[in-house]
DNA sequence: CATGCGTGGGA
DNA sequence: TTCCCAAGCAT
């Protein structure tokens, strides 16, 4: 079965991988727990935004086992910032799970993958091709973005039945030749020249079989994502500090930020100034979620106000906490210092 | 099948 | 400003 030139799609997206791809993110080589983790943490977020939590993650826990061994506290501490917190919650949990059911190793076949939390058939997939080099497709944002435009598939990407082709052709597409440099190879493919916006056809190695580019209508393909609307919300807040601390509250298990800690929340302005009848509006300001339009209506004690020295946030290290609290903390300072 | 779940950057 | 979305998954 050897042939003499391979001009397939796949053999074209691999001789271009090891050539012109990405060969030195922190995570790539053959350890599984590093290629899990970054597959988590790459989850609807951009490589340059991983790269720092990715290696403080692994120096905080250089193992599966000490992943295991840890408090969930300190490992959502880890991921403070990098937003769908349920991810790093069932990380730890599928740490955990593989020290009971696979020996303190990540398992290497598709379904005992997907039986872990936060494990669905993309990141198994790329679990197996990417960590042990076995052919499973992989389809992710990237490969959508890639086969929309190569075959020309329409209708919303996200769509039941557009889902349905779009893993026939990846399965189609598939090869045993080097599933690793292959899975890589479309996602650098789609990363770095096959972008949403302004593509470089010219340095493509599939442009003289892509449809989407004979046609000249690669910008048409993928079709747009339906979006759900984002309904707006106010939240009503209050600061306050013992010392320089400020005192936090740990979020119901359920909803934004859950599980987080973040400042005391009421459900209006009443219920606050009946709890806080001395405190003062601070500010309200914009944060924007994906599916929520935060309004965050701050409130805070008149004495407060009073404060010299900036906010001690060295008790944040340890504490889960989002984005959202440094900005307001950030407000706070910027408006309270001398 | 639709919705919930963060964040920051680019157009 | 506003919209879009980046290596998705769980429910």
């Amino acid at each position: 079965m050897v042939k003499v030139t391979d001009d397939s799609f796949s053999a074209r997206i691999i001789a271009w991988q090891l050539q012109n791809g990405r060969h030195h993110l922190p995570w790539q080589g053959d350890n599984p727990y590093y290629v899990w983790l970054s597959e988590i943490m790459l989850q609807q977020t951009q490589v340059v935004k991983v790269i720092d939590y990715f290696n403080r993650f692994i120096k905080a826990f250089p193992t599966l086992d000490e992943l295991a061994a840890a408090d969930e506290q300190t490992v959502m501490a880890l991921w403070s910032g990098l937003g769908y917190y349920n991810r790093a919650r069932n990380l730890h949990k599928a740490a955990q799970l593989c020290q009971q059911k696979h020996n303190g190793q990540l398992p290497d076949t598709m379904s005992e993958l997907m039986a872990l939390p936060g494990i669905g058939r993309t990141t198994a997939a790329a679990i197996m091709s990417l960590a042990y080099n076995q052919p499973e497709p992989i389809l992710d944002g990237n490969v959508k973005r890639v086969m929309a435009r190569y075959f020309k598939v329409a209708g919303e990407p996200n769509s039941g039945p557009t889902l349905k082709k779009l893993w026939q052709l990846a399965e189609q597409q598939q090869t045993s030749e080097n599933p690793r440099a292959y899975s890589q190879g479309l996602m650098d493919l789609g990363a770095t020249l096959c972008t949403k916006h302004q593509p470089r056809c010219l340095q493509c190695p599939v442009q003289n079989h892509c449809l989407a580019y004979q046609d000249d209508v690669i910008e048409h393909y993928p079709e747009k994502k339906k979006r759900s609307k984002i309904k707006e919300v106010d939240l009503f807040l209050h600061l306050s500090f013992v010392g320089n601390q400020p005192q936090l509250v740990k979020r119901a298990e359920r909803g934004i930020w859950s599980a987080m800690w973040f400042l005391p929340e009421f459900k209006s302005k009443q219920a606050l100034k009946n709890k806080h009848p001395q405190s003062q509006h601070l500010a309200s300001l914009k944060h924007v979620l994906t599916h929520r339009r935060l309004t965050l209506h701050v409130f805070t004690s008149a004495d407060d106000k009073a404060r010299q020295t900036p906010i001690e946030r060295d008790n944040l290290v340890t504490l889960p906490h989002p984005t959202a609290l440094t900005h307001i903390l950030d407000y706070y300072d910027n408006h309270h210092l001398p």
